[in-house]
RNA sequence: GGGCCAUUAGCUCAGUUCGGUAGAGCAGCUGACUCUUAAUCAGUUGGUCCAAGGUUCGAAUCCUUGAUGGCCCA
């Protein structure tokens, strides 16, 4: 990028520091305190509370300048440092010489320490009085407008550093998020869950059913595929005893990016042996309803332009009667595949040819019904095809122990007893080839030592994944999946950057 | 993949209808100012109008292609 004017002047302020003897990248100075700090101890107090001695302690704070309102002689700063904000006051009595200094040569964007106590203003701000200061960065970039703030979405994604420094909501946003995935893991490491990391590179494309990365490893001249879930290696936890696992991480796909989807994303998956899903659904319950009130403050919430509500216990359904009562279609012969592909034809579904009937329900599902699940629903009764390392249903062999939960018209959680009985899982896995050959190119591949595995035997166990960003999206009332990813990924621009 | 929209100063935006010297606010710079908080007042600097090509005496503006992003659909 050209040099311009704004970048000058700062470069040429930064040069009369250096050579008035002061270092502007100094590493010397400790903060003592934070300006949050400062407001639980100071900030309900009257006027007459700081005048008198003794009443209030020294500080040390730093962060950086955010605004600056000069007088003269005196100057009232904003200050942001780690989770808040406080105002300064520079005053040419208090500062002498160092005043000039100040004036002179900080701007806002600097980052500084300060030295100063508390006092309350005419308008009741509590304001740090400063005694002394020293500049522990100087900023040669200015920051975007104080009012309006950096509201090009491109910008704030591409340069998520600023819009983190001047976009407070922003911010507050990733800091939930944060706060929602620690709850997430206390509740586990409270069940007695381990939590576990499973490998990010495979050999094999399983445990979910997406279009991989595909990358090389050189050394071993081998390609390998970034996972798309880490479902086949937590269960082999599992066979190996560890009875509750879970692992929080990404996983990549090689797919569309739209508001709902980022190539990688991440989960929790977990697994819980000697349970079924009926137990994960009162697991979930208990799970969503918590992170509701701790994030949110309550079980009814607002997303959008929805009304959400998180009170346990969670509308059921089988996707048959979702079909019929919600979705409106009415399917009298589930395995019959003339009329299943002619209510597809109708709903403007296109079929590559290789779908059998499992797969043409679950695409009218996603088409009629999926969208108007705003509160929290969980859908059973998944057809077996589209649910490959799910266990049959005793009664009805076409259809599996599964749930998917839905919340303001997405999938956010998908769990299932998992197939156990390896003979099956081995014919599951080779359907599954049959269906690449004719063209899935989401079907997975056979992996031998699963089998084996299962072959060792896996408990009865029930395992699930979640969706930790677009849960994040709806407990920060976010409309898009890059306002809860850091660094979402997009396209570099010519420049580089 | 398809449709629509956007891209102009560091930031937020006018200007495009109907082609005719590139505009404002904030930030910056110079000056004034010791309780302001979008501080105020006076003056002032700053532009690859996303890129390339075309039409034209003349293009930020019209046309074509491309880039990036947003929204919607698949």
């Amino acid at each position: 990028m050209e040099e311009n004017v704004l970048l000058q002047a700062k470069k040429e302020k930064l040069n009369k520091i250096i050579s008035s003897g002061i270092n502007p990248f100094p590493n010397d100075f400790k903060p003592d305190s934070r300006s949050s700090e400062i407001f639980a101890l100071y900030g309900d107090k009257e006027h007459t509370f700081f005048e008198e001695e003794g009443n209030v302690s020294q500080f040390c704070l730093a962060g950086r300048i955010m605004s600056l309102r000069n007088f003269g002689k005196s100057c009232f700063a904003h200050l942001k440092d780690g989770d808040g904000k406080i105002q300064l006051f520079f005053q040419k009595r208090t500062l002498g010489e160092k005043y000039e200094f100040f004036a002179d040569l900080i701007d806002v964007g600097d980052i500084i320490g300060v030295v100063g106590k508390p006092f309350k203003t005419k308008t009741g701000e509590l304001t740090l009085n400063v005694t002394d200061f020293k500049l522990l960065t100087k900023s040669l970039r200015p920051l975007p407008e104080k009012w309006h703030g950096l509201t090009d979405v491109e910008a704030r994604y591409r340069q998520r550093y600023l819009d983190l420094i001047v976009n407070s909501d922003v911010s507050e946003t990733f800091r939930k998020r944060i706060r929602m995935i620690k709850l997430i893991r206390k509740f586990f490491d409270e069940k007695g869950f381990l939590e576990v990391e499973t490998p990010m590179m495979h050999h094999l494309v399983g445990g979910a059913t997406a279009k991989p990365f595909k990358t090389h490893h050189n050394a071993l001249d081998m390609d390998l595929y970034l996972r798309i879930a880490p479902e086949l290696h937590l269960k082999r936890l599992v066979v190996g005893g560890f009875e509750r696992v879970y692992e929080i991480n990404r996983n990549f796909r090689n797919e569309g990016i739209s508001t709902k989807h980022n190539p990688e994303f991440t989960m929790i998956e977990f697994y819980q042996a000697y349970a079924d899903y009926k137990d994960l659904m009162k697991l979930t319950e208990e799970l969503l309803s918590m992170l509701a009130l701790e994030i949110c403050g309550g079980y009814k919430i607002s997303y959008m332009d929805m009304e959400i509500d998180f009170t346990p216990p969670f509308k059921v359904m089988t996707m048959a009667s979702a079909l019929k009562e919600i979705g409106g279609v009415e399917i009298e012969n589930f395995k019959d595949m003339e009329s299943l592909k002619n209510m597809a034809k109708s709903l403007d579904i296109q079929l590559k040819g290789f779908e059998g009937a499992g797969k043409i329900i679950t695409e009218i599902f996603e088409r009629t019904v999926e969208d108007k699940l705003i509160n929290p629903t969980f859908i059973t009764e998944f057809p077996v095809e589209v649910s490959p390392l799910a266990r049959r249903n005793e009664k009805n062999p076409d259809i599996t122990d599964r749930f998917e939960l839905y919340i303001a018209g997405r999938e956010i959680a998908n769990a299932f007893s998992e197939l156990n009985d390896p003979i099956d899982q081995k014919e599951r896995f080779l359907k599954q080839m049959e269906d690449k050959e004719k063209g899935d190119e989401e079907a997975g591949d056979i992996d031998y030592d699963y089998i084996r595995a299962l072959e060792y035997g896996l408990p009865p166990t029930a395992g699930e994944g979640i969706g930790i960003d677009r849960l994040a999206m709806i407990f920060t009332n976010s409309p898009s999946i890059r306002d809860v990813i850091l660094f979402p990924l997009l396209k570099p621009r010519n420049e580089g950057y």
